[in-house]
DNA sequence: GCTTTGATTTAGATCGATCTAAATACGTAC
DNA sequence: GTACGTATTTAGATCGATCTAAATCAAAGC
């Protein structure tokens, strides 16, 4: 503001510290907030980065340190508002605790985010959350490691790899589900939808079907994988009612999925929450504004977001700590979409 | 995979050129594709980058070139579906151009915005892609100046500000809908909801003014301000409705507004697009899927985010080219929200 | 007065890629 | 054999903050 330099050239340390008339030393340790510089000396310099309007250049000093007080975050699908408020969560803790963020979408695509992860490693971020896509290989977080990269894997994990996780406990959730079906009454109860081979569908099948067999029921149909928009939730049940019309109830990998089945049903005639019962997994905003509102196995995403990042700083602080696993308990919201069996 | 080194370093260039039999400056070319290096070399130097996982030191090449290759992007809600989807437009261009994209989300907070602005100018971006929040004052972008960093504003601008603009045609759009609506026969009409001063909804309400007068009608109610989130559209509409009940037809700020402002009427025993039509703006992807589904004004979030990034990437290039602004067409869709008046 | 201790400050090397200016190599022409 | 042009390679300086090891200073102890 009050500075009329001119020059092109940015102001650096050494400048403050000339006009403060103490070494570029001192200076970077008023940066710091160290307590070796004397009160006095701290103010004058202080005042010369106010006036000569300094800013902090982060590739000099992450050159040197070798850490650049930055977080990676790769999402599957930022605009799965699951993921979105996900992101949110992640970012507010990041904020507080003084961490920049690089937040990135990987859209469900290895290249991509072999690629992310490689441009979070070349900007020698101090740690990544990673909701892996499906399929990724083991080999990707091998590399991770060799770069001795700090990661917890957020919402889905992958098997055969120790590292630390967050997420909600998916199979005890699709049990929550199916109790409730057949609590009211639904005896043919179908899968549907979701990335194939993803840790977290993986997760919500087995717990569908052991709640199923200890019901003595059986499954209806084959479950099918779909992509996780609202699309493939349409088609995945369009599938459905093709090969079978005995289903009296579907559980969904998610809400965006279950919101694609719904309005399939809708195309074919069928009332949701009434000819045919629908649960969406997530609780996204959205769920209970829908017409029928969607009963929906809720995982706070927030609280997800942040466990994540408290692991993280755990991690970049003792990277040699034993590995750990959050599970938050879901819950079940029962809404119209799941109304009463006539 | 193949190496076991196992040693803490890094693997630099220095390492790579030893290994190849090169120089350092001559690895350095190869990495940046020069023409200049013989084909042969070429493939030495990438065999061996190859051979000892080298990755690029990002921090090092912005210190000395004073470029980083990523762009910095701040929208003021990523919960929002709008803009995560002018989000992922943005990044699939930018991703395409070989920029790495820091995407931060200022949740509406001057404060945040200021700070993250200022990581990016720590980060050395090469360019900004913002939607300024609400009040944002002409000195921010000042001071973006000063730091000589090219910006693009998004979807909002700032009246005293000469930078390039992307965003939609408000006021037009603003027309377009209360033509409809008057169209329907509707003659009560009020505005309802949106931050304050931004500028979108300064020209969505002046292009509801101006239609009203050209029709020979005038407001019902003083339009309210509200956040723009669903429980600002439900409580503005609450309010609305206390204040009068001679309105026939609302012209939301958004989408989200819109949805709030349902859950409103519904509350009160009024059905949206019956009782009273409701009008919204953007068509976020939920929007043809709530009942009713919501008649509103589209604005392509994808095409205004490519948009910003083609003008963004040419104001990098060429910094003193004149300023631009790109307004898109809207489009009016038309759906069950705003039923024909009985 | 002279050493010692603790509190501050600092010179100079360092991180890794890039840039400049100059060197080297290799044909070809004279 | 020397000179010249083109093609290719390179030594060494450089960006700006941080770190190490050492210097400086003031007050206290004897």
């Amino acid at each position: 503001m009050q500075d009329k330099r001119s020059t092109g050239r940015r102001v650096t340390l050494q400048d403050v510290a000339k006009d403060a008339g103490v070494s570029r030393a001192t200076a970077s340790l008023v940066l710091r907030e160290s307590p070796l510089v004397a009160d006095e000396t701290r103010r004058h310099v202080l005042a010369s980065m106010q006036k000569l309007g300094y800013v902090y250049n982060r590739a000099a000093a992450s050159l040197r340190t070798q850490r650049s007080h930055t977080v990676g975050v790769a999402v599957t699908d930022i605009m799965n508002p699951f993921f979105a408020e996900l992101a949110v969560g992640i970012e507010s803790l990041l904020d507080e605790a003084d961490y920049a963020v690089l937040l990135t979408n990987t859209s469900e695509q290895l290249s991509k985010q072999n690629r992310l992860l490689e441009v979070m490693h070349e900007f020698q971020v101090d740690g990544v959350l990673l909701c892996p896509v499906e399929d990724t290989p083991v080999d990707a977080i091998e590399r991770l490691r060799r770069w001795e990269l700090p990661v917890v894997l957020v919402a889905r994990y992958l098997a055969n790899v120790d590292v630390d996780y967050v997420g909600g406990d998916n199979v005890r959730g699709a049990q929550m589900a199916v109790d409730h079906l057949v609590d009211r009454g639904h005896g043919d109860i179908a899968f549907l939808g979701g990335p194939a081979h993803s840790s977290a569908r993986a997760d919500r099948l087995s717990g569908f079907r052991a709640a199923l067999t200890r019901h003595g029921l059986h499954e209806v149909a084959a479950p099918r994988a779909s992509g996780t928009t609202r699309d493939g939730g349409h088609d995945a049940m369009m599938e459905l009612l093709d090969e079978t019309d005995a289903v009296t109830a579907v559980l969904c990998y998610n809400d965006v999925v279950a919101m694609g089945a719904m309005l399939a049903l809708r195309a074919r005639g069928l009332e949701p929450g009434k000819d045919i019962a629908v649960v969406g997994f997530d609780d996204i905003a959205d769920a209970s504004l829908w017409r029928p509102s969607l009963s929906t196995v809720s995982i706070p995403p927030r609280r997800i977001g942040q466990e994540a990042v408290r692991l993280l700083l755990h991690r970049i602080e003792k990277p040699d700590t034993d590995v750990r696993s959050v599970i938050l308990s879901p819950e079940l919201i029962v809404r119209d979409s799941s109304a009463p069996r006539v």
